[in-house]
DNA sequence: GCGAGGCCCACCAGTATCAC
DNA sequence: GTGATACTGGTGGGCCTCGC
């Protein structure tokens, strides 16, 4: 087991207790990093959610959480608020609070960051605490900045770009441009030129999110402007995303992030 | 009374898993 | 890698509550 502490927060890596039986819940972001297989995670408020091998999973400060099961090993870094919010504030992104979405993502800068972070600290021969400090120091902000580009969340209108095989990136790119439009496996399996089967596990493999769950989420991030910014009804702007009736916006919303879309749009402005 | 939003439930499309 | 199938979760619609 290491744990490293540092002023902007704490990296976790164990191979042992890799079942939690307690809620925890505390004033920091939390980067999670699935590198061997499968991991499953709980919130109260928000369910199970599952990180496959190099997914990774981003929880707010305050969410109570627990780890249902991990292989053969944890990897976890604490990220201070105040790091964050720093680095979303000089990155000119909205002003509230950044809230990351409790959806698995992948991501290939992040999963090169946490490769080159075990090899750093397997590998390290005689580090005085002055080089760690410092080490530490760059890595905990490249984090922040790699979890604000790469993490879904309420600081982001679309969702981010990653690099994806030619045959998905069509698809996807037709998506971002019709997302208002309905959408079967089928449709996106023709577009591809694959079969549903074989598109629909790539897409989860390169993603982190089934076909259907990534449009969802999508539409769900393009509401958020509507919100902050009109006072459009909730129905209207469900509708004007796509979503077929205002019940489904509901629950996705609230199983993401935990609220309401009317919570949501107050909470903005309460923090204006 | 009316409209907006939330909750509940049945149905079915989409997803995960397993066998080949 | 592909396809079948059991399971999961999104959808649609009805009903309830709340505020105006």
């Amino acid at each position: 087991m290491m744990i490293v502490e540092h002023q902007n927060g704490l990296l976790l890596m164990r191979n042992d207790h890799l079942g939690e039986r307690n809620w925890r819940s505390d004033d920091s972001y939390k980067f999670i990093f699935s590198g061997y297989g499968k991991s499953v995670f709980q919130s109260r408020n928000q369910g199970d959610i599952t990180l496959d091998t190099n997914h990774f999973l981003i929880l707010n400060p305050k969410i109570e959480h627990k780890q249902l099961h991990v292989t053969d090993e944890k990897f976890l870094v604490e990220v201070n608020y105040s790091l964050l919010k720093e680095m979303a504030d000089q990155l000119g992104m909205v002003p509230i609070d950044p809230e990351f979405a409790f959806v698995a993502s992948k991501n290939q800068q992040l999963s090169s960051w946490v490769s080159f972070m075990k090899t750093y600290f397997n590998h390290r021969v005689d580090t005085s605490l002055n080089t760690q400090e410092l080490f530490l120091d760059n890595s905990m902000i490249q984090l922040a900045l790699l979890m604000l580009q790469y993490g879904t969340g309420t600081h982001q209108q679309v969702l981010p770009s990653i690099h994806l095989p030619s045959v998905l990136e069509d698809v996807v790119d037709a998506l971002k441009q019709s997302y208002d439009m309905e959408w079967t496996l089928d449709d996106m399996a023709i577009l591809a030129g694959v079969n549903k089967y074989q598109f629909a596990h790539l897409f989860k493999k390169e993603t982190g999110l089934s076909p259907y769950s990534w449009l969802q989420i999508y539409r769900l991030l393009k509401t958020q402007e509507w919100l902050r910014y009109t006072d459009d009804s909730i129905l209207s702007i469900a509708l004007k995303v796509g979503f077929r009736n205002i019940s489904s916006y509901n629950q996705l919303f609230k199983r993401v992030y935990g609220k309401t879309p009317s919570e949501f749009r107050l909470s903005y402005r309460k923090n204006r």
